[in-house]
DNA sequence: TCAGTAGTTCTGGACTTATGAACTATTGAA
DNA sequence: TTCAATAGTTCATAAGTCCAGAACTACTGA
């Protein structure tokens, strides 16, 4: 949970963790080039990835050339109910506040 | 929020947060000389406040010859609905899941 | 004024994090 | 099979953050 915790505490990673929980299907670590108008290099979207991977919140799969990323929202409800709910929805009510007259993301 | 985040995702300032939260009195500094029974340099401890000060967490008012600190629930439940009680709902269930014989803190 | 208690600031070493360069893995085409 | 292109990872290092001891400030009571 420390883990959880530290991985959606960047700006950067959290908002790649809402994109991956919002859109239905997987993304791929391309889908995160910009993240919030800032160009993230390859190297650190990859380290990030990790770190949200290490961190129990999403799973990578490698669909031929690309990996895909799917958020474990459900085991992470039952281990801490409301948590992960409770984040995406602040990082909603933040974003919005931030950018008021574009939608998030 | 991300201040939020990264105060409550270090395992000694969630624990402090938690007993601020759970004892409904403000707790000084030196209740938490020895968190988890790990013992934490006053400096150290004084960096954590520091944090969750910053962060919005806490608030700490000078009573004589000691620091009273207040956990500050109210403004964030209304800036981040259901965050604050989830992470504390967290917390709990992972200490109790470390160490059950014991109770939390 | 002094001693004692409570907390803060400073500082340097340890640890983390971000990123460019070089790498691996997979695919599709020649 | 070889090659080029795409997608991500690993490595090295420079920059940044964190921990904890030493020295400090703030307040109280004698």
């Amino acid at each position: 949970m420390e883990g959880v915790l530290h991985a959606l505490a960047d700006p950067v990673r959290v908002a790649m963790y809402a994109g991956i929980v919002a859109q239905g299907c997987p993304q791929n670590c391309s889908s995160f080039l910009t993240v919030s108008d800032k160009a993230i290099p390859k190297s650190t979207l990859s380290q990030h990835f990790k770190i949200l991977r290490e961190a129990g919140l999403i799973r990578s799969e490698r669909h031929g050339v690309e990996m895909r990323n799917v958020s474990r929202c459900a085991e992470l409800e039952q281990r801490f109910p409301g948590l992960i709910q409770a984040i995406v929805n602040a990082h909603a009510i933040q974003s919005a506040a931030k950018a008021r007259p574009v939608s998030v993301r």
